[in-house]
RNA sequence: GGAGGGGUAGCGAAGUCUGGCUAAACGCGGUGGACUGUAAAUCCACUCCUUCGGGUUCGGUGGUUCGAAUCCACUCCCCUCCA
Protein backbone atom coordinates (compact mmCIF):
# COMPACT_ATOMS: atom_id res chain seq x y z
CA UNK A 1 0.00 0.00 0.00
CA UNK A 2 1.33 3.18 -0.87
CA UNK A 3 1.95 4.87 2.01
CA UNK A 4 -0.11 8.16 1.23
CA UNK A 5 -3.38 5.50 1.36
CA UNK A 6 -2.07 4.30 4.36
CA UNK A 7 -1.84 7.29 6.37
CA UNK A 8 -5.48 8.52 4.14
CA UNK A 9 -7.00 5.56 5.72
CA UNK A 10 -5.89 6.15 9.11
CA UNK A 11 -7.43 9.33 9.02
CA UNK A 12 -4.34 11.05 9.63
CA UNK A 13 -4.46 13.40 6.57
CA UNK A 14 -5.68 17.27 6.92
CA UNK A 15 -4.38 18.76 3.72
CA UNK A 16 -1.96 17.88 1.32
CA UNK A 17 -0.10 20.21 -1.34
CA UNK A 18 -0.21 18.09 -5.17
CA UNK A 19 -1.50 14.37 -3.67
CA UNK A 20 -0.94 13.08 -7.35
CA UNK A 21 2.58 14.17 -7.28
CA UNK A 22 3.38 13.06 -3.92
CA UNK A 23 1.62 9.73 -4.32
CA UNK A 24 3.97 9.57 -7.37
CA UNK A 25 6.92 10.44 -5.54
CA UNK A 26 6.24 7.99 -2.83
CA UNK A 27 6.16 5.08 -5.60
CA UNK A 28 8.58 6.00 -7.56
CA UNK A 29 11.88 6.45 -4.78
CA UNK A 30 12.04 6.79 -1.22
CA UNK A 31 12.21 10.09 -0.15
CA UNK A 32 13.11 12.26 2.81
CA UNK A 33 11.09 13.83 4.88
CA UNK A 34 11.10 16.09 7.67
CA UNK A 35 8.95 17.22 11.19
CA UNK A 36 10.09 20.07 13.51
CA UNK A 37 10.38 19.67 16.87
CA UNK A 38 11.44 22.94 18.92
CA UNK A 39 12.74 22.19 22.62
CA UNK A 40 10.89 23.94 24.68
CA UNK A 41 10.84 21.19 26.79
CA UNK A 42 12.73 18.86 28.43
CA UNK A 43 10.46 15.87 27.37
CA UNK A 44 8.23 14.79 24.45
CA UNK A 45 4.68 14.76 25.40
CA UNK A 46 1.95 12.52 22.98
CA UNK A 47 1.13 15.68 21.28
CA UNK A 48 4.66 14.79 19.83
CA UNK A 49 3.48 11.28 19.08
CA UNK A 50 0.80 12.37 16.65
CA UNK A 51 3.62 13.39 13.87
CA UNK A 52 6.30 11.21 14.77
CA UNK A 53 4.19 8.15 14.26
CA UNK A 54 3.46 9.33 11.13
CA UNK A 55 7.39 10.00 10.19
CA UNK A 56 7.97 6.16 11.52
CA UNK A 57 5.33 4.22 9.11
CA UNK A 58 7.76 6.42 6.34
CA UNK A 59 10.77 4.99 7.95
CA UNK A 60 8.92 1.59 8.04
CA UNK A 61 8.45 1.98 4.22
CA UNK A 62 11.97 2.77 4.09
CA UNK A 63 12.29 6.20 3.70
CA UNK A 64 14.24 8.72 5.28
CA UNK A 65 12.64 10.68 8.10
CA UNK A 66 14.31 13.52 9.96
CA UNK A 67 13.85 15.34 12.87
CA UNK A 68 14.94 19.27 12.71
CA UNK A 69 15.32 19.98 16.25
CA UNK A 70 15.27 23.65 16.46
CA UNK A 71 17.76 25.08 18.59
CA UNK A 72 18.01 28.18 16.68
CA UNK A 73 14.00 28.49 16.02
CA UNK A 74 13.51 27.49 19.73
CA UNK A 75 14.95 30.63 20.70
CA UNK A 76 12.86 32.29 19.17
CA UNK A 77 9.28 30.97 19.28
CA UNK A 78 6.65 29.93 17.06
CA UNK A 79 3.74 32.18 16.92
CA UNK A 80 1.06 29.05 15.91
CA UNK A 81 -1.31 28.04 18.71
CA UNK A 82 -0.36 30.59 20.96
CA UNK A 83 -1.87 33.91 21.15
CA UNK A 84 0.02 35.83 23.34
CA UNK A 85 4.19 36.46 22.82
CA UNK A 86 6.70 33.79 24.04
CA UNK A 87 9.16 33.89 26.33
CA UNK A 88 12.48 33.35 25.00
CA UNK A 89 14.49 30.84 26.49
CA UNK A 90 18.22 30.49 27.41
CA UNK A 91 20.30 29.04 25.11
CA UNK A 92 21.49 26.22 28.22
CA UNK A 93 17.98 25.43 28.28
CA UNK A 94 17.59 24.57 24.53
CA UNK A 95 20.38 22.83 24.66
CA UNK A 96 19.73 20.78 27.94
CA UNK A 97 16.07 20.27 26.04
CA UNK A 98 17.97 19.56 22.95
CA UNK A 99 19.83 16.64 24.76
CA UNK A 100 17.07 14.89 26.16
CA UNK A 101 14.67 15.43 23.56
CA UNK A 102 17.80 13.67 21.04
CA UNK A 103 17.76 10.67 23.49
CA UNK A 104 14.33 9.66 23.68
CA UNK A 105 13.58 10.20 19.88
CA UNK A 106 16.29 7.43 19.44
CA UNK A 107 14.41 5.21 21.79
CA UNK A 108 11.64 5.53 19.26
CA UNK A 109 13.39 5.86 15.91
CA UNK A 110 17.22 4.43 16.07
CA UNK A 111 19.40 5.67 14.41
CA UNK A 112 19.15 3.43 11.18
CA UNK A 113 17.90 5.63 8.06
CA UNK A 114 16.79 8.30 10.66
CA UNK A 115 18.46 11.34 11.30
CA UNK A 116 18.20 14.18 14.22
CA UNK A 117 19.74 17.60 13.08
CA UNK A 118 19.95 21.50 14.62
CA UNK A 119 18.47 24.41 12.63
CA UNK A 120 20.90 26.24 15.44
CA UNK A 121 24.18 24.87 12.98
CA UNK A 122 22.76 26.35 9.68
CA UNK A 123 20.31 29.48 11.31
CA UNK A 124 23.36 30.65 13.62
CA UNK A 125 25.62 30.63 10.51
CA UNK A 126 23.50 33.33 8.75
CA UNK A 127 24.68 36.78 9.13
CA UNK A 128 22.01 39.24 9.49
CA UNK A 129 22.56 40.81 6.29
CA UNK A 130 22.71 37.45 3.98
CA UNK A 131 19.60 36.95 5.54
CA UNK A 132 17.98 40.19 4.38
CA UNK A 133 19.55 39.75 1.21
CA UNK A 134 19.35 35.78 0.27
CA UNK A 135 16.12 35.38 1.83
CA UNK A 136 14.06 38.35 3.27
CA UNK A 137 14.07 39.99 -0.52
CA UNK A 138 11.66 37.01 -1.14
CA UNK A 139 9.14 37.03 1.25
CA UNK A 140 6.42 39.24 0.81
CA UNK A 141 5.19 40.93 3.97
CA UNK A 142 1.13 41.22 2.77
CA UNK A 143 1.77 37.74 2.74
CA UNK A 144 3.27 36.81 5.86
CA UNK A 145 0.76 39.22 7.52
CA UNK A 146 -2.33 36.96 5.49
CA UNK A 147 -1.01 33.81 7.45
CA UNK A 148 -3.30 32.58 9.77
CA UNK A 149 -0.83 32.29 12.49
CA UNK A 150 -0.08 35.84 12.16
CA UNK A 151 -3.53 37.44 11.12
CA UNK A 152 -4.65 36.45 14.92
CA UNK A 153 -2.25 37.67 16.50
CA UNK A 154 -2.48 41.43 15.16
CA UNK A 155 -5.10 42.52 17.13
CA UNK A 156 -3.04 41.49 20.71
CA UNK A 157 0.16 42.03 19.20
CA UNK A 158 3.47 40.22 17.81
CA UNK A 159 7.17 40.87 18.14
CA UNK A 160 9.33 41.01 14.87
CA UNK A 161 11.07 38.51 16.55
CA UNK A 162 8.02 35.88 15.88
CA UNK A 163 6.79 37.56 13.14
CA UNK A 164 9.64 36.12 11.40
CA UNK A 165 9.65 32.34 12.63
CA UNK A 166 7.95 31.53 9.24
CA UNK A 167 10.92 32.70 7.21
CA UNK A 168 13.07 30.96 9.53
CA UNK A 169 11.06 27.59 9.04
CA UNK A 170 11.13 28.15 5.19
CA UNK A 171 15.09 28.13 5.51
CA UNK A 172 14.89 24.95 7.55
CA UNK A 173 12.92 23.16 4.59
CA UNK A 174 15.30 24.84 1.88
CA UNK A 175 17.78 23.42 3.71
CA UNK A 176 16.70 20.14 4.39
CA UNK A 177 15.42 20.17 0.67
CA UNK A 178 19.00 21.09 -0.59
CA UNK A 179 21.10 19.15 1.94
CA UNK A 180 19.52 16.19 2.78
CA UNK A 181 17.18 15.41 -0.15
CA UNK A 182 14.01 16.02 1.62
CA UNK A 183 10.59 16.65 -0.17
CA UNK A 184 7.87 16.37 2.52
CA UNK A 185 7.34 18.33 5.33
CA UNK A 186 4.93 16.85 7.84
CA UNK A 187 3.28 18.85 10.49
CA UNK A 188 -0.24 19.75 12.79
CA UNK A 189 -2.50 21.64 10.57
CA UNK A 190 -1.72 24.88 12.43
CA UNK A 191 1.71 24.41 10.61
CA UNK A 192 0.31 24.14 6.88
CA UNK A 193 0.70 28.36 6.79
CA UNK A 194 5.12 28.13 7.99
CA UNK A 195 5.34 25.17 5.39
CA UNK A 196 3.70 26.11 2.24
CA UNK A 197 5.88 29.52 2.67
CA UNK A 198 8.85 27.01 2.69
CA UNK A 199 7.84 25.74 -0.28
CA UNK A 200 7.21 28.90 -2.10
CA UNK A 201 11.15 29.76 -1.32
CA UNK A 202 11.90 26.88 -2.55
CA UNK A 203 10.05 27.30 -5.84
CA UNK A 204 11.91 30.48 -5.90
CA UNK A 205 15.23 29.64 -5.52
CA UNK A 206 15.22 26.35 -7.16
CA UNK A 207 12.82 26.74 -9.68
CA UNK A 208 8.76 25.84 -9.70
CA UNK A 209 9.85 22.58 -10.90
CA UNK A 210 10.94 21.44 -7.42
CA UNK A 211 9.52 18.61 -5.75
CA UNK A 212 8.73 19.60 -2.05
CA UNK A 213 5.55 18.67 -1.00
CA UNK A 214 3.38 19.49 2.39
CA UNK A 215 1.37 17.00 4.40
CA UNK A 216 -0.11 18.12 7.66
CA UNK A 217 -2.06 15.94 10.23
CA UNK A 218 -6.09 17.14 11.78
CA UNK A 219 -5.81 18.51 14.66
CA UNK A 220 -6.84 16.15 17.36
CA UNK A 221 -9.61 16.16 19.28
CA UNK A 222 -11.66 14.08 21.16
CA UNK A 223 -15.06 12.86 21.17
CA UNK A 224 -16.41 15.18 24.04
CA UNK A 225 -14.31 18.00 22.48
CA UNK A 226 -12.14 18.78 24.90
CA UNK A 227 -8.44 18.44 24.40
CA UNK A 228 -6.70 14.87 23.03
CA UNK A 229 -3.86 14.21 25.08
CA UNK A 230 -4.11 16.14 29.15
CA UNK A 231 -5.53 14.56 32.04
CA UNK A 232 -5.65 16.43 35.14
CA UNK A 233 -2.41 16.14 35.81
CA UNK A 234 -1.36 17.73 32.81
CA UNK A 235 0.43 16.65 29.89
CA UNK A 236 1.29 12.74 28.88
CA UNK A 237 4.54 12.61 28.93
CA UNK A 238 7.09 10.26 27.46
CA UNK A 239 9.31 10.67 30.47
CA UNK A 240 8.83 7.85 32.74
CA UNK A 241 10.12 10.11 35.29
CA UNK A 242 7.41 12.63 34.71
CA UNK A 243 4.22 10.47 33.64
CA UNK A 244 5.35 6.38 34.87
CA UNK A 245 4.07 3.64 32.54
CA UNK A 246 1.98 3.02 34.88
CA UNK A 247 0.18 6.52 34.56
CA UNK A 248 1.13 6.02 30.41
CA UNK A 249 -0.49 2.62 30.30
CA UNK A 250 -3.70 3.58 32.19
CA UNK A 251 -3.82 6.46 30.25
CA UNK A 252 -4.31 4.75 26.73
CA UNK A 253 -6.90 1.97 28.55
CA UNK A 254 -9.20 5.01 29.44
CA UNK A 255 -9.87 5.90 25.89
CA UNK A 256 -13.59 6.71 25.50
CA UNK A 257 -15.12 3.71 23.13
CA UNK A 258 -16.00 6.53 20.44
CA UNK A 259 -12.33 7.56 20.20
CA UNK A 260 -10.57 4.32 20.48
CA UNK A 261 -10.62 3.40 16.82
CA UNK A 262 -9.00 6.57 15.59
CA UNK A 263 -6.64 6.50 18.09
CA UNK A 264 -5.59 2.58 17.17
CA UNK A 265 -5.07 3.79 13.69
CA UNK A 266 -2.51 7.01 14.62
CA UNK A 267 -0.61 5.73 17.39
CA UNK A 268 -0.47 1.85 16.62
CA UNK A 269 1.70 -0.48 14.24
CA UNK A 270 -1.87 -2.67 13.71
CA UNK A 271 -2.78 -3.06 10.31
CA UNK A 272 -6.55 -2.70 8.77
CA UNK A 273 -8.07 -6.62 9.45
CA UNK A 274 -7.01 -6.32 13.01
CA UNK A 275 -8.40 -2.73 13.59
CA UNK A 276 -10.96 -4.06 11.75
CA UNK A 277 -11.47 -6.70 14.50
CA UNK A 278 -11.23 -4.77 17.29
CA UNK A 279 -13.81 -2.37 15.74
CA UNK A 280 -16.01 -4.98 15.60
CA UNK A 281 -15.45 -6.16 18.97
CA UNK A 282 -15.76 -2.36 20.33
CA UNK A 283 -19.40 -2.25 18.63
CA UNK A 284 -20.66 -5.75 20.14
CA UNK A 285 -18.49 -6.15 23.39
CA UNK A 286 -17.79 -2.58 24.59
CA UNK A 287 -17.12 -3.89 28.26
CA UNK A 288 -14.46 -6.07 27.56
CA UNK A 289 -12.70 -3.10 26.77
CA UNK A 290 -10.35 -5.13 24.31
CA UNK A 291 -9.26 -1.97 21.86
CA UNK A 292 -8.45 -0.14 25.16
CA UNK A 293 -6.50 -2.84 26.38
CA UNK A 294 -4.46 -3.24 23.12
CA UNK A 295 -4.36 0.10 22.50
CA UNK A 296 -2.38 0.64 26.09
CA UNK A 297 -0.33 -2.15 25.13
CA UNK A 298 0.83 -1.19 21.89
CA UNK A 299 1.92 2.64 22.88
CA UNK A 300 2.89 1.59 25.82
CA UNK A 301 5.17 -0.86 24.39
CA UNK A 302 6.29 1.34 21.32
CA UNK A 303 7.74 4.14 24.30
CA UNK A 304 8.88 2.22 27.09
CA UNK A 305 9.19 -1.58 25.99
CA UNK A 306 7.71 -4.66 26.66
CA UNK A 307 8.79 -5.32 30.34
CA UNK A 308 6.95 -1.98 31.06
CA UNK A 309 3.99 -3.11 29.47
CA UNK A 310 4.22 -5.92 32.02
CA UNK A 311 4.77 -4.12 35.31
CA UNK A 312 2.35 -1.34 34.49
CA UNK A 313 -0.62 -4.88 33.83
CA UNK A 314 0.86 -5.98 37.21
CA UNK A 315 0.46 -2.98 39.01
CA UNK A 316 -2.90 -2.26 37.16
CA UNK A 317 -4.25 -5.56 38.20
CA UNK A 318 -3.19 -5.40 42.12
CA UNK A 319 -4.82 -1.74 42.34
CA UNK A 320 -8.04 -2.77 40.82
CA UNK A 321 -8.82 -5.85 42.36
CA UNK A 322 -7.46 -4.27 45.38
CA UNK A 323 -4.75 -6.89 45.57
CA UNK A 324 -1.81 -5.29 46.35
CA UNK A 325 -0.11 -7.29 49.12
CA UNK A 326 2.24 -8.80 46.30
CA UNK A 327 3.41 -5.78 44.64
CA UNK A 328 7.29 -5.11 44.78
CA UNK A 329 8.71 -2.07 46.50
CA UNK A 330 9.67 -0.75 42.67
CA UNK A 331 5.65 -0.93 41.76
CA UNK A 332 4.81 1.18 44.61
CA UNK A 333 6.96 3.57 43.83
CA UNK A 334 5.59 3.54 40.24
CA UNK A 335 2.17 2.78 40.46
CA UNK A 336 1.74 5.35 43.66
CA UNK A 337 3.84 7.84 42.10
CA UNK A 338 0.92 10.21 41.56
CA UNK A 339 -0.96 9.05 44.26
CA UNK A 340 -1.55 10.61 48.16
CA UNK A 341 1.63 9.88 50.42
CA UNK A 342 2.23 10.77 53.76
CA UNK A 343 4.52 9.76 56.08
CA UNK A 344 3.72 8.50 59.47
CA UNK A 345 5.57 7.12 62.51
CA UNK A 346 6.70 3.43 62.56
CA UNK A 347 4.20 2.37 65.92
CA UNK A 348 0.97 0.61 65.96
CA UNK A 349 -1.61 2.62 66.45
CA UNK A 350 -5.80 2.07 66.61
CA UNK A 351 -7.07 2.57 62.91
CA UNK A 352 -9.11 5.23 63.82
CA UNK A 353 -6.05 7.58 65.85
CA UNK A 354 -4.02 6.57 63.13
CA UNK A 355 -6.74 7.38 60.26
CA UNK A 356 -6.95 10.85 61.74
CA UNK A 357 -3.65 11.49 64.24
CA UNK A 358 -0.99 9.98 61.90
CA UNK A 359 -1.85 10.01 58.65
CA UNK A 360 -4.07 12.76 58.12
CA UNK A 361 -6.00 10.54 55.66
CA UNK A 362 -9.52 11.43 57.50
CA UNK A 363 -10.23 14.62 58.59
CA UNK A 364 -12.05 13.69 61.68
CA UNK A 365 -12.74 10.39 63.83
CA UNK A 366 -16.39 10.86 62.98
CA UNK A 367 -15.85 10.37 59.34
CA UNK A 368 -12.84 7.86 60.31
CA UNK A 369 -15.87 5.77 61.65
CA UNK A 370 -18.37 6.31 58.85
CA UNK A 371 -15.72 4.78 56.20
CA UNK A 372 -14.47 1.73 58.32
CA UNK A 373 -18.36 0.82 59.06
CA UNK A 374 -19.49 1.30 55.29
CA UNK A 375 -16.49 -0.84 54.54
CA UNK A 376 -14.61 1.80 53.03
CA UNK A 377 -10.98 1.59 54.45
CA UNK A 378 -8.75 -1.40 53.27
CA UNK A 379 -5.39 -1.46 55.05
CA UNK A 380 -2.77 -3.66 52.35
CA UNK A 381 -5.93 -4.43 50.52
CA UNK A 382 -7.38 -5.98 53.41
CA UNK A 383 -11.35 -4.66 54.25
CA UNK A 384 -11.21 -3.23 57.65
CA UNK A 385 -14.42 -3.00 59.50
CA UNK A 386 -13.36 -3.51 63.03
CA UNK A 387 -13.13 0.29 65.16
CA UNK A 388 -10.83 -1.13 67.62
CA UNK A 389 -8.82 -2.86 65.03
CA UNK A 390 -4.64 -1.77 64.93
CA UNK A 391 -2.63 -0.85 62.14
CA UNK A 392 0.81 -2.55 62.65
CA UNK A 393 3.24 -0.50 59.83
CA UNK A 394 5.51 -3.77 59.81
CA UNK A 395 2.81 -6.66 58.97
CA UNK A 396 3.83 -5.88 55.30
CA UNK A 397 6.25 -4.72 52.62
CA UNK A 398 9.00 -5.26 54.87
CA UNK A 399 8.15 -2.33 56.89
CA UNK A 400 8.53 0.40 54.88
CA UNK A 401 4.42 0.99 53.44
CA UNK A 402 1.63 0.88 54.26
CA UNK A 403 -0.92 1.23 51.56
CA UNK A 404 -4.59 2.32 52.52
CA UNK A 405 -7.32 2.09 49.82
CA UNK A 406 -10.50 4.45 50.72
CA UNK A 407 -13.09 3.70 48.51
CA UNK A 408 -13.09 1.60 45.31
CA UNK A 409 -10.13 3.62 43.73
CA UNK A 410 -8.44 6.20 45.90
CA UNK A 411 -5.21 5.12 47.17
CA UNK A 412 -3.14 6.10 49.80
CA UNK A 413 0.63 4.92 50.17
CA UNK A 414 1.54 5.98 53.51
CA UNK A 415 5.99 5.87 53.83
CA UNK A 416 7.13 4.72 57.24
CA UNK A 417 9.86 6.38 59.21
CA UNK A 418 12.14 4.87 60.11
C1' G B 1 -22.39 62.15 51.38
C1' G B 2 -28.00 60.41 50.69
C1' A B 3 -31.68 56.11 49.84
C1' G B 4 -32.45 51.06 49.71
C1' G B 5 -30.90 45.67 49.72
C1' G B 6 -27.69 41.98 51.61
C1' G B 7 -23.76 39.08 54.62
C1' U B 8 -26.42 31.66 57.08
C1' A B 9 -22.42 25.24 56.64
C1' G B 10 -17.55 23.91 50.48
C1' C B 11 -21.09 26.79 47.02
C1' G B 12 -26.19 28.50 46.03
C1' A B 13 -30.31 29.43 49.01
C1' A B 14 -34.57 29.14 52.92
C1' G B 15 -35.32 30.44 57.91
C1' U B 16 -35.55 36.54 60.52
C1' C B 17 -41.88 39.72 60.46
C1' U B 18 -44.66 35.59 64.45
C1' G B 19 -37.55 34.05 69.80
C1' G B 20 -37.68 27.79 72.02
C1' C B 21 -40.31 22.37 67.85
C1' U B 22 -33.33 24.59 64.16
C1' A B 23 -26.79 21.78 64.12
C1' A B 24 -30.16 25.01 60.96
C1' A B 25 -35.22 23.23 55.03
C1' C B 26 -33.92 22.48 49.98
C1' G B 27 -30.53 22.27 45.64
C1' C B 28 -25.52 21.63 43.94
C1' G B 29 -20.94 19.84 45.06
C1' G B 30 -18.09 16.20 48.00
C1' U B 31 -17.42 11.27 50.26
C1' G B 32 -18.95 6.21 50.85
C1' G B 33 -22.11 2.08 49.09
C1' A B 34 -25.21 -0.67 45.23
C1' C B 35 -25.11 -1.28 40.01
C1' U B 36 -21.22 -1.28 36.15
C1' G B 37 -16.91 -1.67 31.55
C1' U B 38 -11.38 1.46 35.84
C1' A B 39 -17.60 4.31 31.21
C1' A B 40 -22.28 7.05 31.41
C1' A B 41 -26.80 7.15 33.81
C1' U B 42 -29.47 5.73 38.10
C1' C B 43 -30.49 4.49 43.22
C1' C B 44 -29.22 4.52 48.71
C1' A B 45 -26.46 6.60 52.86
C1' C B 46 -23.37 10.28 54.94
C1' U B 47 -21.66 15.42 54.69
C1' C B 48 -19.41 21.11 62.00
C1' C B 49 -16.50 18.65 66.06
C1' U B 50 -16.85 14.99 69.92
C1' U B 51 -13.68 11.04 74.86
C1' C B 52 -21.15 10.26 72.38
C1' G B 53 -22.00 13.14 78.23
C1' G B 54 -21.71 17.00 75.16
C1' G B 55 -19.18 21.15 72.63
C1' U B 56 -18.75 25.24 69.13
C1' U B 57 -21.74 27.65 64.96
C1' C B 58 -25.58 31.73 61.15
C1' G B 59 -19.99 38.94 59.27
C1' G B 60 -18.03 41.16 64.31
C1' U B 61 -18.88 43.12 69.29
C1' G B 62 -22.03 44.15 73.15
C1' G B 63 -27.04 43.90 75.05
C1' U B 64 -32.45 42.16 76.07
C1' U B 65 -34.27 37.21 77.57
C1' C B 66 -34.95 31.30 81.35
C1' G B 67 -33.79 30.84 75.94
C1' A B 68 -31.33 34.57 69.97
C1' A B 69 -29.62 32.90 63.02
C1' U B 70 -34.25 35.28 64.63
C1' C B 71 -35.33 41.26 68.99
C1' C B 72 -32.10 45.93 70.26
C1' A B 73 -27.43 48.99 69.89
C1' C B 74 -22.89 49.80 67.82
C1' U B 75 -19.46 48.19 64.09
C1' C B 76 -17.05 45.92 59.56
C1' C B 77 -17.76 44.27 54.55
C1' C B 78 -20.63 43.67 49.79
C1' C B 79 -24.43 45.15 46.02
C1' U B 80 -28.04 48.65 43.61
C1' C B 81 -29.80 53.58 42.89
C1' C B 82 -29.05 58.96 43.74
C1' A B 83 -25.05 62.91 44.45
Amino acid sequence: MNIIDELQWRGAVNQTTDEEDLRKLTDEKKIGLYCGVDPTGDSLHIGHLIPFMMLKRFQLQGHHPVIVIGGGTGAIGDPSGKNSERVLQTMDQVQHNKEALTAQMENLFGTDNFRIVDNYDWLSKLSLLDFLRDYGKLFNVNTMLNKEVVATRLEVGISFTEFTYQILQSVDYLHLYQHEDVQLQIGGADQWGNITAGIDLIHKIEGADARAHALTIPLMLKADGTKFGKTAGGAVWLDSEKTTPYEFYQFWINQDDRDVIKYLKYFTFLDEDEIDELQQKVEKQPEKREAQRRLAEEVTEFVHGKQAVVEAQHITKALFSGDVADLSSAEIEQGFKNMPTVRAADKVNNIVLWLVDDTKIEPSRRQAREDIQNGAIRINGRKVTDLDANVDPDAHFDGQFVIVRKGKKKYFLVRIEK
